[in-house]
DNA sequence: CGACACCGTTTTGTATGATGATTGACGACG
DNA sequence: CGTCGTCAATCATCATACAAAACGGTGTCG
């Protein structure tokens, strides 16, 4: 297996990336120096430097030599990049965040099954219907379910053969997969919904882009609305934490 | 001025990430261990492992003990990272990246117009009027009609108030200025995109988001033909290096 | 009194060496 | 032939030291 990164960074960087999306730090503040991360930490100053060039990468910290470690405004955040995704989902999602997502979900994805549904291989074809097939299977498990649904997803941007397209839907999969369990967390997939993905897998393997289109962004409506119903009233209250 | 890292290591990152993406090693090889890297860049092993822990947070590589360091398959790029897509541009841009490129921009700059005309506020059109304005001024710079036309297409995005989509303006610019330096380089912008630019421009103001969408289609469309002859005949030859 | 140059302090940037942890490979043994 | 243990390569982390840069204050000179 491979491992990434030792443990102790990866957990510096969470920590910290996590405190900053969460608001922990505010825009333009500096951070505590270095050696004051490393007591607070218990890490030596090597690990905390390269957690924190890490957090550079991904745009959310500005550092410079007697300045000190700068969070830097949001606009300036990778918020494509998967572990700030990542992050922003564990500090738990609002509605203007789920706005957005979906916003952007409607944007691209549409347009995704149509090119999967005109160029995608026969290979990809394949790979679609069977996460659906997964996805339809009786005997509901709640886990398999979620997994399946993000797979069906991924894999029609894989079949797009875009690799703007596919790193894409690579960045947002942690946030599909919150979407998907708080749409799931009492039920199954409504039958309505299944009908959906049913729709969108039979007009890609039809190759009708127009259609596959169209029905995704059915798709997308009936989800949100889902998602709306199962995150306003009795549900979680406004903020809906990430599952531990 | 915020430096954000010291010389060094940006270099190191930038030369192994640049050597990554341009081919020069083929994903699942093996970087050179550490200490062979320290010898081929003269510096120590702090600095190659700063750099390399920036890369792996780009899903560039994989480290793990004994391994090594791997390069992941371009799948697992994380491609909207502004710097990936700045050291791919750098390394040359052939036929398939810039298809795909406008492909993306089709999906999302109408859209990002049509959000940026309904919701946009004054400030946020202002901006937009502005860079406008700057395009079409009179006495023609290469250099400030390129930065300009970046600025245009910015603004829009930040107009949205989608993160998201602000994100993604900033990971594209690096291309989107590559592509504005290819189609002119050596005649001002044609008064005929100049024009469509004024529509999109106008259709914001006016909030008129179908319109905006529709003229921003246009735009694309005109711009991608202007930079397939522009790149295609007399031109540089198939793969375009980026100006130094 | 004001402007400018200088210096010291703080913080990050880089270098070096050492030790521990993990993993893949190879060989021994049943 | 298969399983298991040892080994070695390599990264992970740590501790320390020094260099460089940037900001603030201070002193001097006009």
């Amino acid at each position: 297996m491979i491992v990434g990164q030792g443990k102790r960074c990866a957990a510096v960087a969470s920590e910290l990336g996590g405190r900053i999306v969460a608001g922990g730090f505010a825009p333009g503040e500096t951070l505590p120096t270095e050696a004051m991360l490393c007591a607070q930490l218990g890490v030596s100053r090597t690990t905390v430097r390269e957690a924190v060039k890490q957090l550079h990468g991904k745009g959310l910290v500005a550092v410079s030599p007697r300045n000190g470690t700068r969070v830097r405004a949001t606009v300036h955040w990778n918020q494509f990049d998967p572990e700030v995704l990542g992050w922003r989902v564990a500090a738990g999602v609002d509605a203007v965040m789920l706005d957005q997502l979906y916003e952007i979900r409607d944007c691209f994805e549409p347009r995704a099954c149509q090119l999967a549904a005109s160029r995608g291989s026969a290979g990809d074809h394949a790979a679609i219907a069977g996460h659906f097939t997964e996805l339809a299977a009786p005997g509901w498990d709640v886990e398999r379910g979620i997994a399946a649904d993000l797979a069906f997803h991924l894999a029609i941007f894989v079949a797009t053969g875009n690799v703007f397209f596919i790193s894409l839907g690579a960045a947002i999969s942690t946030a599909l997969r919150l979407s998907f369990g708080l749409s799931q967390r009492r039920a199954p997939i409504p039958a309505a919904e299944l009908r959906l993905h049913e729709d969108v897998c039979h007009a890609i393997l039809s190759r009708d882009g127009a259609a596959a289109a169209l029905s995704m962004r059915r798709l997308l409506d009936a989800s949100r609305r889902t998602l709306a119903i199962a995150a306003a009233p009795g549900g979680p209250a406004q903020t809906l934490e990430a599952a531990p």
